[in-house]
DNA sequence: TATGAGATCAACT
DNA sequence: GTTGATCTCATAC
């Protein structure tokens, strides 16, 4: 997997070897986006994730097969993007939470009514609007329109942390974010 | 720089 | 009725 577009083989193994592998993928809905700069990983067996409880309404996408799109509301306000891994069934997923603004620049600034581009996309619920991410989007496969993402051609260097904006299992060092990225949402001690 | 409130909805107790 | 994988704006230090 040097090169080209991420298929399904690529989601299908554990979250905690594709979330720092999207690192410094290229991901575009309709045009729009950029380089992904930062993530979590949510498994199921964690009590943080979504899926913890089992499937309800919202999270069933979750419990679906891997490389689709989970799309929910969050805080009633934002929609945030995630990607479904691991085999069907295993209901882990990956949350996109920065990205670099690289494509559609003017139609991202223009839904955030926003110049500066650092903060066009650091954070799960800014992407999810610059990109014009909704539940229309939830479901979704990730090889196919509107969706793009390509794979990065050289493997970049990752830094981990523990997740943010939780109350469970705070302290498991899930976040992952390209080093030295000014894009990212907030700081991660390690670099 | 840091803390706090408000927006607003679906899942859960 | 409460809580949350959030963001923005306001006010305080």
């Amino acid at each position: 997997m040097s090169s080209g577009h991420l298929d399904r083989a690529f989601f299908a193994r554990s979250v905690h070897q594709v979330a720092p592998d999207l690192i410094g993928a290229t991901l575009t809905v309709e045009g729009v986006g950029g380089r992904i700069v930062e993530v979590e990983a949510y498994h199921h067996t964690d009590p943080a994730a979504h899926s913890y409880r089992g499937p309800t309404p919202r999270n069933a996408v979750m419990f679906g097969p891997p490389g689709y799109a989970y799309v929910y509301r969050s805080y009633g306000i934002h929609w945030c993007l995630n990607f479904v891994c691991e085999p069907e069934g295993s209901a882990s997923a990956v949350l996109i939470r920065a990205i670099e603004p690289l494509e559609g620049l003017a139609k991202m600034r223009r839904r955030r009514r926003l110049m500066d581009e650092r903060l066009l996309c650091s954070g799960p619920g800014r992407l999810a609007q610059a990109m014009g991410v909704t539940d229309k989007h939830n479901g979704l496969a990730l090889d196919r329109r509107p969706f793009e993402l390509i794979a990065r051609r050289d493997k970049p260097e990752v830094v981990a942390g523990v997740r943010i904006g939780i109350t469970k299992a705070v302290e498991l060092p899930w976040r992952y974010g390209l080093k030295g990225s000014r894009f990212r949402s907030k700081p991660f001690k390690e670099d």
